[in-house]
DNA sequence: GGCATAGTCTCCTA
DNA sequence: GAGACTATGCC
């Protein structure tokens, strides 16, 4: 998933303060991703409801929506549409991959090696429809946008954080720099402790921003340049990249071959679809412009009947978290200065 | 005691 | 991943 292009950018950490009263697209599937595959019980299954349907990705979904709503935080979600269809072979390798790691997890499960079955389980997530559809309806009830791109999510937010529309772009990933994202925030989390596996050590995780022009200054690239070089170490439409060339020679590649027909000539180019296609596809991906940034008052009678009714969440801890919110407002509102809405 | 911070447990089922 | 909870340290 996504661009091996981390070691290349110099992140600036941020607090979520600093991002209070700004507009922020998040990658709907990357985020529900994470909390499905991280959100997990000691075993690694699932949180289920009564009727053994997964409902990790809608706790994750519903507190830390709520708490970057209590921040002051504008947040709208972006999901994927139809990816191109040169990203097939892509999506089959993870399917592969999945099944690889579900065989696995069953494998580790009967020996009782819990550590090694959560950690399979994790690779083997996926999210189903219905698990997009519902978390599609709770953003709704939050009174947060949906956006569905298009084709690609990432390229539908680069986008819209182009045009002004909102401050900046949130994923793990980095493709949105190259979809021209003036703006990356990753690892936009609440909680910042985080525990490595294996180990009983604790790393402080913040979010960190990444600005393109920035980054494009400080490394002497031309955008042009940057996607080069992501084409070059592999992207959704090319996996793993050529083989052998990691960011430094890619780095190295495209300030000796500026040109993109003089680079690609001369690297040993073994994918089915040509680099240039790949090229065109991140200059100009399909996009919408069809789409609302309207916030609203959460619907609490929707939340309960989705969350506690269908899904056997504890309702005193939804009505907790939904009365914090509301507090907060009412508090704002008192001041004469509603500037949520 | 009160308060702050660090680390652990639970969330989700009949 | 986030919030509730417990343990610990300091005044």
């Amino acid at each position: 998933m996504g661009i091996a292009l981390s070691g290349l950018f110099n992140p600036v950490e941020i607090n979520i303060e600093s991002l209070s009263g700004r507009k922020i697209a998040i990658d709907g599937n990357n985020a529900l991703y994470q909390f499905a595959s991280t959100i997990r019980q000691y075993d690694g299954s699932f949180l289920m409801d009564s009727k053994g349907r997964v409902t990790s990705h809608l706790s994750g979904l519903f507190y830390r929506t709520m708490s970057l709503l209590k921040h002051g935080v504008k947040p709208c979600f972006v999901f994927d549409g139809k990816p191109p269809s040169f990203k097939n072979a892509t999506i089959g390798e993870r399917v592969n991959a999945r099944e690889k790691a579900r065989e696995e997890y069953k494998l580790a499960l009967e020996e009782e090696d819990f550590e090694r079955a959560k950690s399979k389980a994790q690779q083997s997530t996926r999210i189903t429809p219905e698990m997009f559809d519902e978390s599609r309806a709770l953003l709704d009830y939050m009174g947060v946008p949906v956006i569905n791109a298009p084709s690609e999510g990432e390229a539908q937010a680069s986008h819209m954080c182009f045009k002004g529309d909102v401050f900046a772009c949130v994923s793990q990933d980095y493709d949105s720099l190259l979809f021209n994202s003036p703006i990356l925030i990753r690892n936009l989390n609440i909680t910042g402790k985080r525990k490595l596996p294996q180990k009983n050590i604790y790393v402080n995780i913040t979010p960190e921003k990444i600005v393109l022009q920035d980054e494009l200054n400080r490394l002497g690239l031309f955008h042009d340049q940057l996607i080069m070089m992501g084409i070059l170490v592999g992207t959704d439409f090319n996996p793993k990249g050529i083989f052998g060339i990691g960011p430094k020679k890619a780095y190295d590649l495209v300030k000796q071959y500026p040109n993109f027909d003089t680079l690609f000539n001369n690297v040993k180019w073994t994918f089915d679809i040509s680099p240039k296609e790949i090229f065109d596809f991140f200059k100009n991906p399909p996009v919408t412009n069809d789409y609302n940034l309207h916030w609203k008052q959460p619907n609490p009678d929707k939340i309960f009947e989705l969350l506690c009714d269908e899904h056997n969440f504890s309702k005193d801890r939804v009505e907790n978290t939904l009365g914090k919110l509301s507090q907060l407002r009412k508090k704002e509102g008192q001041t004469g200065l509603d500037k949520f809405f």
